[in-house]
DNA sequence: GATGAATGAGGGTTCATTCAT
DNA sequence: AATGAATGAACCCTCATTCAT
């Protein structure tokens, strides 16, 4: 049989990988580091048997990379349905900061996928080489964004002097590093909640369109 | 012999140790991944015997750790030195800007760092634990940004009406999401080039003292 | 799968912990001591694979302990199987006694087995708290014997006017000193050959019943 | 410098070295097992540095090897002096029977010994050979016996109808064995204060020159 | 297709021994 | 003579991968 490319569309991903994927998502949200991982926890978690795991994949890291972009792709194609659905490019911010002030394993986790993105072991760029297929594009990050900021810019709520690109590179610049001063309180040292109101108005600021 | 913490002073180092330090963050710029690393990769780029690694190091997980401790110390000492005297937080932001332009290993090597700051796997967490041993705490980030934005607060050039930790947030936001595009400049999909003038607009914007 | 405990019944041990125990005991016949044994060549005279061990044991000291309770399990089986058959207690010590004139291997182990359920080491006392285990109780040595010397003087054969702890003490004294002269003849000095009756009537003299 | 043999006259033996023969014997009486004694830890107990070691030996198993002869030499040395002071075998033997009632580190050392002397490993054979020198022979413990009971035979005490070497070979056997008793008073699972006195009649009675 | 027992290459760690000081 | 930093061979144990069932 043909082996899983991680590229599959949601629906057509057999049951045992999906059972795979939400062992590795999970095990990466409770701070496993991806490379880490173990074949035999991945399949104990899906409740499958060890060989099973090499009947759909090639090799452990085939695996991890696999389940790795498929959550990218599940949850920015969720992100984009429900950003589609606010009314005001505000609305969208509140709700994205929002969902970034909930301290959990899945902030850690999306943190995790952030690096992936920016570093360069071996197993980050396969995970970057299988993102760049055609079959992925429409949940890169940068499209996602640029299709939601695109829109904001059309309603005529963003600038739209400045290229959509820096748009936004700005707000991944403010997501993230929220993200990040939510997630590590104690080593960023900041008070989150007093924070975010500061935050919302810097971006506003910068890619709002003012007055 | 006392084992090494990785909280020496600098020039308190070992020579072999120091040779073992710089092997693994040279490995760590060529991509390796930080639990990845092997002993015995270490101490032959070191020119040392395998055993020599524990004379000095309990575990092959605390050389990295010390290493990582060791080079963030260093790299922002030399930061803090160099941008005291630049005359003008312009000059401060350019210098910045400038450095992270230049795409090497050294620039993946800072994200990683980033990374470690910020993830919650085992290692990290134990990177961490070491940064807040008191010996460490001139050195860390937030508090060296926080000293070189405070002298642009007093100098009347940066905004006071905000707390210092937004300008450290701020700062940090831009910088490390600057390079993070200058990093992967194919999956980001953005041209640094252009993107420069506007992130150093945009921090000038929202942070700089207007009017 | 659960791991070997060493108290599994004789017939539930899988074929290759079997060879394992063969192997471990073959070489501690050959004098080995039960520390000092490598895995590698323990599974390599059991012609498994080295990590097979482990499929089984938790650790090189199990695998040792365990094939030593093994061995005495199905020694003292044995023994009490072969005495109960003997007609009167003089055949069974004359059948102790002969199986102790025979120099080899074996009577090593057996001395080597001895030793573990008397010195305080660490790998000693793992044995005998296996050795603890209600499993095993019946093939404790001090049972065995108990049951044998008991029908003896049922029999009336052997004294009945002091405590059958005794009579244990007292066959164990003589039957293992012996097998020390036997096993070490040019340390202790002795003549075996010239011994033997003395020490068949020096037991018959104490513990049987006289006139 | 030449090496320590192991047959020194025990005032000839360096200062260094007595120390480091006294830590390797409260090792053994702490549980270690010879061959598993670390080099390092017999140096930092004896307070001299680890190159020292073989500046007088030449391999860690001669240390040890060494240590336990010249223990062996010193024990029975004390206890010939000891023993020649008591008027009639009796007392010796109360003597005796006394010693072994103490259940403490040096019973399990001495078991060690008595192990050393009976099995077949490596270690033990060279125990063995060293005590096979003419410089040793006055100590070997079949020897020192030889002459206590032979006095007892000369004194009419004990009988003289059977050869010498049956007498030092009962009561070794009875000693031997009620130490086990007393070590393992759990895994014997005998009352040692009950069998005392069963244990001085019984050695009476077989070796003890009677009517 | 599914399994999990078996494997062995690989890597971390220990520790006896050496040797320059 | 005494030292202890340095070494690397040796050995335990892990775990990705295979393959017979």
């Amino acid at each position: 049989m043909g082996k899983i490319t991680g590229l599959e569309n949601v629906h057509q991903v057999p049951p045992k990988v999906r059972r795979m994927y939400a062992a590795v998502i999970q095990l990466i949200e409770e701070g496993a580091d991806a490379t880490g991982i173990r074949v035999s926890t991945i399949t104990d978690r899906a409740g499958i048997g060890k060989g099973t795991a090499y009947e759909y994949f090639d090799s452990k890291e085939d695996i991890v990379a696999c389940a790795v972009v498929y959550q990218i792709q599940r949850v920015f194609d969720w992100l984009e349905n429900v950003l589609s659905e606010k009314k005001s490019f505000g609305d969208q911010l509140n709700f994205l900061l929002d969902a970034m002030s909930i301290q959990d394993g899945r902030k850690h986790a999306f943190l995790r996928f952030v690096n992936l993105l920016t570093d360069n072991s071996d197993f980050s760029r396969s995970v970057r080489e299988k993102m760049e297929a055609e079959e992925f594009s429409q949940y890169l990050p940068v499209r996602v964004f640029g299709r939601i900021l695109q829109r904001g810019v059309d309603r005529g709520e963003l600038r739209a002097d400045v290229p959509l690109e820096y748009l936004i590179y700005n707000i991944f610049s403010h997501l993230i590093t929220y993200m990040m001063a939510v997630a590590t309180e104690n080593c960023f040292r900041v008070d989150s909640q007093m924070m975010r109101p500061l935050v919302y108005q810097g971006i506003m600021n910068e890619i709002g369109k003012t007055g």
